[in-house]
This record gives structure tokens, C-alpha cells and sequence, in this order.
DNA sequence: TTCATCTCGAACATCTGTGTTCAAGATATT
DNA sequence: AATATCTTGAACACAGATGTTCGAGATGAA
């Protein structure tokens, strides 16, 4: 089955959409479709005529969001010493939450738990994948469960986002408080914490 | 003004509400009051018979909840070595999130600002007064804000207990793990990270 | 036992959000 | 200019939650 070429003020609404739902829910994971609409400048019943469901609307932001997201993970470089590509990951991980804030709940409460696990599941590997790395070159700490560095990791970057949100915390500051907490939080007992300005220096 | 003395059925039908609305809300934060009603084997019309709205029945729950985490807090000796004191201080919080979870969310929803700050208040004053201490004494890091300090300790034991609600962590071994996370995440750089169980030796 | 108090289901009003239908009008395409 | 496509507000049906009212019946207190 053929799909007949859109009409470009239909490519362009869908395109608007997405955008606004994406800004929408990224601050407010309740955002109705209304919101989202109104936010696009476009009437509900247009929405409704580009996506079957809120669901489907927001399972096409998901799969929009992840694919800008694997691409910014997969330009990383994560090999060399296990601290300074930590402080990388995190930086890149860092904007990429700052675009996309508060969509996992809003994905949470409207995806399937399966939809919603495949989406996690790349780059929380990647970050299980650099931690088991810097952990077998006695880098990182192994008397804790990786899977809860990881949560860790992914929890402490959402608190940051938050902050930032609430105006607590600078954006400039809050990626330097994140790689810095990090690095705290994964140094063995009996190491030195190393200090994060030591690992960005080129 | 003076109260008429409460029936004993009544009494014991608040004391049943009070407390399936604390188990409830701590697991479901949207739980409706036809949940909490059953859950507390309960008419609906009865539960409104004694809390007028559902923001006051939330409010009542969380100042009771706030009177035992405050009770818990008080009992705390937070003196001598600083790392001591917040595995401590780490061991009596865990145990509070424990019982009362996602019942935060809950007040979040259906409480003015106000209200969820004050009860926010008290537990993060304390920790964060300990972590002040910790500071001054060259045992906890000055590079990042204390206020960012705070909200990690908070950040990360919300997140074991989602661990533990999800399967990922053991109950008790999530107590281990936040404290040593903790001792990580506190350590100045250059400084050697502690281990737990040196501290909690008697 | 008497009586005020309390309980409770059923029914109702209200609100908010989702999703649909319709018919008129705007716009891209050719 | 002709036409298929797209947009839109208004109106509707529906679902779930909150909060109220009523009246019959259960229960505690004296």
C-alpha cells in the first residue's frame, strides 16, 4: 500500500505538532491535547486528524525524541580513561535532558511499559557498558550493584534538570555538578576522588 | 468553639482512613477517594462525612506523617565524626521512605506550594545543617553548592525506593548502598572516599 | 430502651479530558 | 479555475473523578 504525498500545510501542522507536544510535555507530562494543540497553533480536531490517540501523539514524540538522542550518544567517544569519558557521557547526556525534561513520565503514564523500556534501554546500556568498563579497570566502585550506579547516574541528572527548572541551580553550573557528583559517586572506598576541571583539560 | 466528643465507631472509621490513605497515596499518588474508601472498608459518602475535601484529607495524612518523620529525625544524635552521623542520619531517612514513598507526590498534587514546602522544610534543614558541619570540618566537599548536595541525598534515596518497589534492589541492601553512595557523592576531591562499614563499627 | 450519632448505597450534579461527527470554509495542487 | 485535500469551531457522546443529597438502617451512649 502506497501512502499518497501530504499536502505541504498538512506536513507542516504534523511537523508543528510534534515540536509543541515535545516542548509541551517535556515542562507538563499532564499537558492535554488541547494544550498541545493550542501550543501548535492548530485546532484539536486537526490533531486528532494526523494521530489516531494522544498515545500515538506521544509515542511519535518519543520515537522522535530517541532518535535525536541515539545520534547525539552514538557521535560519542567513550573510550580512553574511564573518568574523563564518564565526564563526556554525562556532559552530552546532560543537553539531551535539558531538551527532553519531564517526556519519560509523560511516556510512562501513556506507552506500554514495553514501549517505554525499549526507550530507556539504549542509552542506559551505554552507561552500564562504560561503568562495567572503568569498573574492571578498577576505576569505579564494585561493592555496589552496577544497575544502581546507572539508576544513580540517570536519577541524579533528572534532580539537576529539576533544579535548573526551579531556578536553583544555573545551566552552566548544573553539568559541572553533575560530572562532579558523579565522579564522587563512583569512586571505589580508598581512592582518591578525582577532580573534574584535571579531566577536561586537553 | 468546643468540639462535641466523637463517636467510637467514628473514631475508629478516621483512624482506618487516615491509615489506608497513608498506605495508598504511598504507593499510588493519584489514588482516588473511592480507592482510599475501600482500601479503608469504607463508604465514600462516610470518608467526606469526615474530611471535607480531598486536599484535607491528604493534609491531614501528611501531618501525620510529618509528626513520625519528625519524631525519627528528632531522636537522631547527629554529633561526632560527620560521615558517621549521616549514615546515620542516611539509615533513619530510608527507614522513613520507606513507609511513606510516593506520599510527597501525593501532597505535590493537591497541595498549595506552601503547605508541601513546610513539610519539606524540617528534614532538608537537617541535612543540609550537617552537611554545613561536615563542610566546615574538610570532611564533606565545598566545590558545589550544599543546597545541590541536599537534593542528591533526597534525589537518590527516592530512587532506591523506587529500586526496591521495582525488583532491582533488596530492601536491606538498599540501605547499604545510599549511605555508600552518599559517602561518594560527599567526599571532597583529592580526598580518600570512606567505607560504610568502618563507620558503622561500634 | 431510647435517641442522637454515624454509616452507606444510590442517585445526582459538575468538571475535565478524550475522541468523534459535521458542515462550512480555506488552501494547495494541477 | 477546478478540485481534492486540509482545517476548523461547534456540538456531541463518553468516561472517570469529585462532591452532595437523601433516606433507610445500624450502632454507640445513657
Amino acid at each position: 500500500m502506497t501512502t499518497r504525498p501530504l499536502r505541504a500545510d498538512a506536513r507542516r501542522n504534523i511537523d508543528a505538532i510534534l515540536e509543541a507536544a515535545t516542548a509541551t510535555l517535556a515542562r507538563d507530562p499532564d499537558a492535554s491535547v488541547n494544550d498541545i494543540a493550542r501550543a501548535a497553533g492548530v485546532g484539536r480536531v486537526t490533531l486528532y486528524g494526523h494521530f489516531e490517540n494522544r498515545a500515538a501523539l506521544v509515542s511519535a514524540v518519543v520515537e522522535r525524541a530517541m532518535a535525536d538522542v541515539d545520534a547525539v550518544l552514538q557521535a560519542l567517544d567513550l573510550s580512553g580513561d574511564p573518568a574523563a569519558a564518564l565526564v563526556r557521557l554525562v556532559d552530552a547526556t546532560w543537553a539531551v535532558t535539558l531538551r527532553y525534561g519531564a517526556l519519560v513520565v509523560a511516556a510512562e503514564r501513556s506507552l506500554p511499559a514495553a514501549e517505554v523500556a525499549a526507550a530507556h534501554g539504549a542509552p542506559r546500556e551505554r552507561a552500564q557498558w562504560l561503568i562495567d568498563r572503568g569498573r574492571a579497570e578498577g576505576r569505579f566502585r564494585t561493592d555496589l550493584p552496577a544497575s544502581w550506579l546507572v539508576t544513580s547516574l540517570h536519577t541524579v541528572t533528572h534532580a539537576a534538570a529539576n533544579s535548573v527548572y526551579d531556578g536553583e541551580l544555573a545551566t552552566d553550573a548544573a553539568a559541572h555538578a553533575i560530572a562532579a557528583t558523579m565522579l564522587g559517586l563512583l569512586t571505589p572506598p580508598g581512592e582518591v576522588v578525582p577532580d573534574v576541571a584535571a579531566l577536561t583539560a586537553h
